[in-house]
DNA sequence: TTACATACCAAGCGCTTGCTTGGTATGGTT
DNA sequence: AACCATACCAAGCAAGCGCTTGGTATGTAA
């Protein structure tokens, strides 16, 4: 789903991780006019919210004619939905492999921190944004659907701070931090901005790594 | 501006601020027609969100007809801009109130954080979520005039966490603890539950304070 | 008694919204 | 050549929206 992201510099892993999840057709293929409304969508939910953006804005985004656009999705909200459940799978797929790769518990954590800083302030992050605000925008049977995908992300963490408190490493309650964390790292959207003042993504990361008073290893 | 709280076990200098504050005309008397109003739509701004809350949906609260709104308030988004400002006075006074009365700079941090999550989960929790979610909602000029008495609110927060970093009490850069702590508290309306479950709002905060890893006083 | 302000109602206007309909151009398949 | 699915356009409908208008009941003050 290159839908979801502005093409060029992604990392390699994963531009591998997106190709195989086209293949699966979890996500859209950015080239196609379902993957390019996506990313337009994505982008104009964001900025305007859902309910201000209008079938004629999503249309016009894309240069067709807001009739047509029922001719690929059959509500508006399916739109929204469907921003909502790519971006979900890409990301759970980009955090598991950060993961994998990284080699103690406290790699683990950091890594999730860092991907999950990535997503939100990276090329996923217009989506992401929607993710955390216009939820309340879809239908209930929508949310408990997108809520599912979200169970398996949210355990991905659970794994690793659970395994953190095993070491001794952490101390507060897992849910509780992750809680936090869920809340803090979200919010970077609305002050973090890399390009201008000296703080990058790495310096983010370890900030919040250190304000998590872990044990020494 | 009790509109945006419940009646009912408000700690008794709360009760007092919010006194003086109707007395200065900086937040509507509950009583009145337009305090009631207020907190009808903060409630119904939470729910539904500011887009899907119509100027009949909150006619019908208040038990009018949705033209009649319009000789208290001069358009819909009034409304929006009213509860927030209302909002934020109130948990400003509450806040340097709470300062105050705190001995160490420690124990004022303590105080903050306490009274931030307290207007979160609390009485003037509608408001303040409101005020996270329904923010681009607001005109630009509307969101100008609010920033205005946000960065007030900010300050207090800073006052506090730079004391503590020349103290030498905290090590972490005290923007960024403060944006940090902003997502963090916030999200605790998305999850926190006080009524059931055990963790109390004392037991939130000393959570909370934990995680700072302050070096002791 | 008159005068005026406040708080509301009943009715509805004009506009925007999500979505539908009937049709057309294009390209691949048989 | 015949067929059909895909991807679109042009036009517009019905519903819902914020807000306006003209009027009425009530209370207060001169």
């Amino acid at each position: 789903m290159r839908s979801l992201l502005k093409p060029l510099d992604m990392p390699v892993n994963q531009e591998k991780i997106l190709q195989s999840l086209i293949a699966d057709d979890l996500v859209s293929d950015p080239e196609s006019a379902r993957g390019r409304l996506l990313r337009e969508a994505a982008g104009l939910f964001r900025d305007k919210g859902y309910e201000r953006t209008t079938v004629r804005d999503l249309a016009a985004a894309v240069g067709i004619q807001s009739g047509s656009l029922f001719h690929h999705f059959r509500t508006k909200e399916d739109i929204l939905k469907a921003v909502m459940v790519e971006t979900i799978r890409l990301n759970t797929a980009v955090m598991r492999a950060a993961m994998n790769a990284a080699g103690s518990n406290r790699e683990k954590l950091k890594a999730l921190v860092r991907a999950e800083l990535e997503s939100i302030n990276g090329q996923t992050g217009e989506a992401m944004a929607v993710l955390v605000f216009e939820w309340r925008s879809l239908s209930e049977a929508s949310q408990a659907d997108v809520l599912t995908l979200r169970d398996i992300y949210e355990a991905l963490w659970m794994t690793a701070l659970n395994a953190l408190k095993e070491d001794g490493a952490l101390t507060a309650d897992p849910f509780i931090v992750r809680r936090m964390l869920a809340g803090a790292l979200s919010w970077t959207v609305t002050w973090y901005r890399p390009e201008r003042g000296g703080l990058t993504l790495e310096g983010l990361t370890d900030q919040v790594i250190a304000m998590l008073g872990l044990t020494q290893p």
